[in-house]
DNA sequence: ACCTGAACACCGTTCAAGT
DNA sequence: ACCTGAACACCGTTCAAGT
């Protein structure tokens, strides 16, 4: 019986994530119907939409919180950063919902508990690529990783279906050059 | 007759305007109850429910863009820049509906021809402030206030519950420290 | 324990019927 | 010309009934 729930919730993450890419507002209904369960069943699962979003992405989310790492021993921190910023936006751009989640996230996590689960890793990532700048004397001391989630958030709000790559490059490039020392620019 | 028409669509904005400040997400149906009018009634005057929002934020995006003239007269052109940011902020906290209309009309003015009632004048005078800036050696030039706007995205989807001046002005520092030229900074 | 789907209270939008 | 409100096809969510 466990094992047969357990199915269920698997199957709906499944369907979900699917859905979800084909059309960002696929509806809750929908994607327990197209799951082949219940209703009921989907909400005992997942309690909010919210919440089902967040989990269908989470893997994505830890994934690319994980790439700050790895991103910061392969490069210069300046430069990880704005890689980093890049490619959270092209999760942002690809899976739809991940980015009105994360900026929800970044509208203050005093917002919502909800938000915690997208927005804990993500600040996380952030934080340890700016202190990595900082310690490097590349980017001003003292900047708020909220501030400059924050900053980031039309990254997030672009357009999927224009060329948004060259924008969001400039909008990295002016971010950077905001964090940037005042003498080392 | 015609007369009667007018009325109906001056009560549906009046009530519309009240309704959105009290609740940012009011539905189409319960503005048309309590302006008295026929649901019909207002979708002949507002095709869409964003054509409705606009229409009732017009006045307040004509006065906020018009400000822009005034500040750069009253200030340099920098602190005009950071004034008027600060108040266009300001109005996206206070008239719910006003924040997603400027967020929606900063993801690029391609996505919908909707967005334009927004978007021309705030693009207009940003663009105002931006040429004054450069002109004044303060700004670096060839800046695209589409850019701009798209950096602003965060002060439009601050949470109107928290104390977000502070992050406001903070974010709107971050930003103007991107756009000064590398050595006047 | 876990699942089901009818039912509820909404939403935006349309349309035949009125004056 | 302009207005009306029932009706349609949805939405998220709940809950009594099943196994």
């Amino acid at each position: 019986m466990r094992s047969n729930a357990r199915r269920n919730r698997e199957r709906i993450l499944e369907v979900a994530l699917e859905a979800l890419a084909a059309d960002a507002g696929a509806s809750i209904n929908s994607i327990a119907k197209e799951a082949g369960v219940g209703i009921a069943t989907l909400y005992r699962h997942f309690p909010t939409r919210e919440a089902l979003v967040l989990e269908v992405y989470r893997l994505d989310v830890r994934q690319v919180a994980d790439a700050a790492e790895r991103l910061l021993a392969e490069k210069p921190p300046l430069e990880a950063f704005e890689a980093w910023a890049l490619r959270l936006s092209k999760y942002a751009m690809t899976k739809h919902g991940l980015g009105d989640a994360l900026s929800e996230a970044a509208r203050g996590h005093a917002a919502k508990m909800d938000d915690h689960e997208a927005y804990v890793p993500v600040i996380g990532a952030l934080g340890l690529l700016l202190r990595a700048c900082e310690d490097a004397g590349v980017v001003r001391p003292g900047i708020d990783p909220d501030d400059v989630l924050l900053a980031m958030t039309g990254l997030f709000r672009m357009n999927p279906r224009s060329r948004w790559q060259p924008q969001a490059k400039r909008l990295i490039d002016l971010l950077v050059r905001g964090l940037v020392p005042p003498a080392t620019a």
